[in-house]
RNA sequence: GCCCGCUUGGUGGAACAGGUAGACACGACGGACUUAAAAUCCGUUGGCUUUGCGGCCUUGCCGGUUCGAGUCCGGCAGCGGGCACCA
């Protein structure tokens, strides 16, 4: 028994060490670089789990690049902007600017306790001039190059608080703080142009081989290229047509209706002489902006009256509609209905007893049951004259070609992508700089003046933005008149200040956004780490910037991030007492494996969810760190779920990381005994601990550069293990007790990344080293060593295990047969059958196929 | 509603390219140490069955492909993430 572990004294004084001697700076001019990044965090003022889990699984991977040999650029900075700060305002009194650099000290403080290997000279916040400055020039040069551009776009309108509303703040179709019904407005906004690199974005995504696959396939159905048509239709009586878009111009005679978006100028222009439509489109801008809410509405329309003609059959007249379903944003903002093949015109016809006909048949050519849903799978067509028979993509060919020859429409590639509107009615953001003259219109703001800064002295007692109804902020002369004119108002969304801040940590320094040589020295980013909530927005966003920083010319690299690494939420059990209320984790105990409260009384307990304020589910990691220690905290965090799942939080799991905490350090004072130099001949005993400990170098290596962290510490478990169980036989053999030692050395190395502290602390007061962990370099693996000359077969009858062999490594095939046929179990299970066959799959099975 | 995932013992998970399901842990149970408890250490632990040996069943559910399926294919169910102004 040596002395115990004491993390509270070992834990900051490493910390302070490896601050001092600047062992995480990244080196700007150091060949052999890596760039290993987490996502940039709100400061919300509390650190959470999700955090150290986040931060923990960056952290292995950049100490373990460096110890790989790697120049690592490792930043941390903060998403400042946003919503939040603005909420605390209104609800404390206290300014956005205030709240912010509070929440982020504490933070700071609270990630610096995790013992994380970040460059912290890189440090930035987005909500600082010194960031946005740069981000406002990004903005006029996205302008300059047309990638910025103002039209009218959709907000949700509070009409009694008179104010903006974001998505999150309307629930059920009311203000979340006044309770009115909301409403759609239209406003002049800013968007990017990120359509002009849908295509771009769709194909470069099969470049991505380090991306999770489901993040590839979000991010393509998002950009949602889909190859068809525009279709005109004829309106009855009138000059004009009706333009469509459509992807199945194949089921054009099964057209039964046209539908109008109700934001459609044709719905408008009809509405001045329709009361009933223009009731409807009101009715209509009652639904808020988020895309679930217009698909959950029942769908609804009125008839406008006019008939369009169907472009194949010129006699036949299908009546034109407005209905909620049809969106503006999406293809030309109307469409024709086949609700025979299609489920929302299905239930559109329904509801409004329109024609249902049938223009497919199924793959073997009956007809499809259409009376309860329709039918919207592959066959061939009928009742559509020239395209009968065909198939589906046969009669989309041929439908276009005669469309065409019509002149009634045209093949037409359309993407879902919409541009990104990023002007945000708020405070709290980055100003756009933007000045508006009477006399000279939309006039940027000079270079010279940037940064447009934000005003200090604003009132959140009214509500609105209060940009725009500070005194005199907004008040200037016209850079380019002189006579007076007017700030824009509008902020930017702050995922504009996210999509370039791992661009700034390259040169945080620079007097323009970036210093291109070094940034591209650094980029891309070659691994990246956060939530997969992120998976579609933020990252492609991120990728849209690239693109376009290149077009301004800013840099010559298309992708911000080479791997991805997605990880999952971090949940926990959720307790509730006898009356059905919601206790606190802290508050329960746990004897025989049932709950109970700290009084005694029996606790339910419930499924894990994701920690959250609601659900009382919430531990906090300052009071874990200070009962358990920090590495502690870190290797449960990283054994017990690989990454990309949901983790679960439990007292009991982090018990055993910390039971093995000490086990490390207690079985580090049994085989610290040194023996300088490796004897000339190995004991069997010392044989297999050179042996194991080879195989645990080269599985763990390749678990971390995988990122299967778990079982990294799985194969480090089973190393210390194997060591524990041969201390006590180390005093009669020399070459064991060389053996242990050395191997035990390597394996503080292989954990050094996952528990930092410890590791440190073994290295210098118990094996007395000079050097630290830090600096030593990664242990290397001997795969001959790791060899075993035996290995165990199994054997299966009619696919069944009965039994095993042990045979050496390169047995010839019939030999191992033989072998097989002569276990017992075999025999007893072969008894009165014929033998057909024997598959014999070399260093993995026999199976003996017999009836 | 639309898009994308996930589902393996009491629990978290392991099984690399279809080849011994349950590595490594947690919990539980039994034992050692202790006046006692805690801590620590040792052993057992998927289920059913048999006095041992063994046998049968088992990867959310139903079906298929294969000598062989947790892994591949089709269908279903449950849970979760995203849906463009939360970040």
């Amino acid at each position: 028994m040596g002395t115990p572990y004491n993390f509270r004294e070992t834990e900051p004084k490493w910390q302070g060490i490896w601050e001092e001697k600047g062992s995480f700076l990244a080196n700007d001019d150091a060949p052999k670089k890596c760039y290993i990044l987490e996502m940039l965090p709100y400061p919300s003022g509390r650190l959470h789990m999700g955090h150290v889990r986040n931060y923990a699984l960056g952290d292995v991977v950049a100490r373990y690049k460096r110890a790989m040999g790697y120049n690592v650029l490792h930043p941390f900075g903060w998403d400042a902007f946003g919503l939040p700060a603005e909420n605390a305002a209104i609800k404390n009194k206290m300014h956005p600017a205030v709240w912010t650099h509070q929440n982020i000290a504490s933070m700071k403080a609270q990630i610096k306790s995790l013992g994380i290997s970040y460059d912290w000279t890189r440090e930035i916040a987005t909500c600082d001039p010194s960031y946005y400055k740069h981000q406002q020039k990004i903005f006029l040069d996205f302008l300059k190059h047309d990638l910025a551009y103002r039209k009218e776009g959709v907000v949700n309108w509070d009409p009694v608080e008179q104010t903006v509303l974001a998505n999150e703040q309307v629930i059920d179709g009311k203000g979340w703080r006044s309770g009115a019904t909301v409403t759609r407005k239209r406003l002049s906004q800013w968007f990017l142009k990120i359509t002009d690199f849908s295509e771009d974005l769709l194909a470069s995504l099969e470049g991505l081989k380090r991306w999770p696959d489901k993040v590839r396939t979000m991010q393509e159905k998002w950009i949602g290229k889909s190859v068809g048509a525009h279709v005109d239709f004829p309106i009855e009586g009138r000059s004009e047509k009706i333009r469509v878009f459509t992807t199945r111009p194949d089921t054009l005679f099964g057209a039964s209706f046209c539908v109008l978006a109700p934001d459609h100028p044709f719905s408008k222009e009809l509405s001045e002489s329709n009361p009933a439509l223009k009731k409807f489109i009101l009715e209509c801008q009652a639904l808020g902006t988020s895309q679930k809410a217009i698909d959950t509405a029942e769908k609804a329309g009125v008839f406008t009256g006019l008939k369009v003609r169907c472009p194949f059959e010129p006699d036949r007249l299908i009546p034109l509609y407005v209905a909620n379903y049809v969106l503006m944003d999406y293809g030309t903002g109307a469409i024709y209905g086949c609700p025979a093949h299609d489920q929302r015109d299905y239930e559109f016809a329904k509801k409004y007893d329109l024609l249902i006909i049938p223009v497919l048949s199924l793959p073997n050519g009956s007809l499809p049951d259409i009376s309860k849903e329709p039918y919207e799978g592959e066959g061939y067509l009928i009742n559509s004259g020239f395209l009968d028979g065909l198939t589906v993509h046969e009669a989309k060919k041929s439908a276009i070609q005669k469309l065409e020859e019509l002149h009634l429409g045209s093949p037409v590639t359309q993407f879902r992508l919409k541009d990104w509107g990023v002007s945000r009615q708020r405070y709290w953001g980055c100003p756009i700089p933007i000045i508006y003259c009477d006399f000279c219109g939309v006039v940027p703001v000079p270079e010279k003046d940037l940064p447009v800064v934000l005003p200090e002295d604003v009132s959140f007692d009214k509500p609105g933005n209060p940009l725009e109804h500070h005194p005199t902020w907004k008040q200037v002369d016209c850079p380019s008149c002189g006579k007076l004119a007017r700030r824009e108002t509008d902020t930017l969304d702050t995922f504009f200040d996210s999509s370039w801040y791992f661009l700034r940590y390259c040169s945080p320094k620079a007097k323009t956004p970036f210093d291109k040589e070094v940034t591209e020295s650094w980029m891309p980013v070659d691994q990246y780490i956060g939530g997969v909530e992120h998976a579609v927005l933020h990252l492609l966003y991120s990728r849209f910037f690239m693109r376009a920083l290149k077009k301004c010319g800013y840099l010559n690299l298309k992708e911000p991030f080479e791997g991805l690494l997605t990880q999952g939420m971090v949940c926990h059990e959720t307790y509730k007492d006898s009356e059905g209320n919601l206790l606190y984790p802290e508050d329960i105990i746990f004897k025989q494996g049932k709950a109970f409260t700290t009084k005694g009384s029996p606790v339910t307990v419930g499924p894990s969810e994701k920690m959250s304020k609601s659900k009382n589910n919430i531990v906090d990691p300052d009071a874990i760190i200070q009962e358990y220690g920090v590495d502690t905290a870190r290797l449960f965090i990283l054994s017990d779920s690989p990454p990309e799942r949901d983790f679960d939080w439990s007292e009991a799991g982090l018990h055993g990381a910390w039971r093995y905490v000490n086990r490390l350090w207690s079985l580090a004072q049994d085989v610290a005994e040194f023996l300088p130099k490796k004897p000339e001949r190995l004991s069997e005993k010392a044989q297999e601990v050179e042996k194991l400990t080879h195989k645990t170098i080269l599985a763990v290596s390749q678990n971390i550069e995988r990122y299967h962290f778990n079982k990294a510490i799985a194969h480090i478990r089973e190393l210390s293990n194997f060591l524990e169980g041969l201390v006590p036989d180390q005093k009669s053999d020399a070459s064991l007790l060389w053996a242990l030692r050395w191997s035990f050395e390597i394996l503080v190395q292989l954990i050094a990344p996952i528990t930092p502290h410890l590791a440190e602390e073994i290295w210098h007061s118990i094996f007395k080293k000079t050097g630290l962990v830090v600096d030593a370099p990664w242990p290397e693996g001997d795969k001959e060593l790791a060899q075993d000359s035996l290995m165990v077969l199994a054997v299966q009858v009619n696919g069944k295990l009965r039994g095993t062999l042990e045979v050496s490594k390169g047995m010839e095939e019939e030999e191992i047969k033989s072998l097989a046929f002569e276990l017992e179990t075999v025999k007893l299970a072969l008894v009165d059958k014929n033998i057909k066959k024997v598959i014999v799959v070399p260093e993995r099975i026999i199976n003996i196929v017999a009836v």
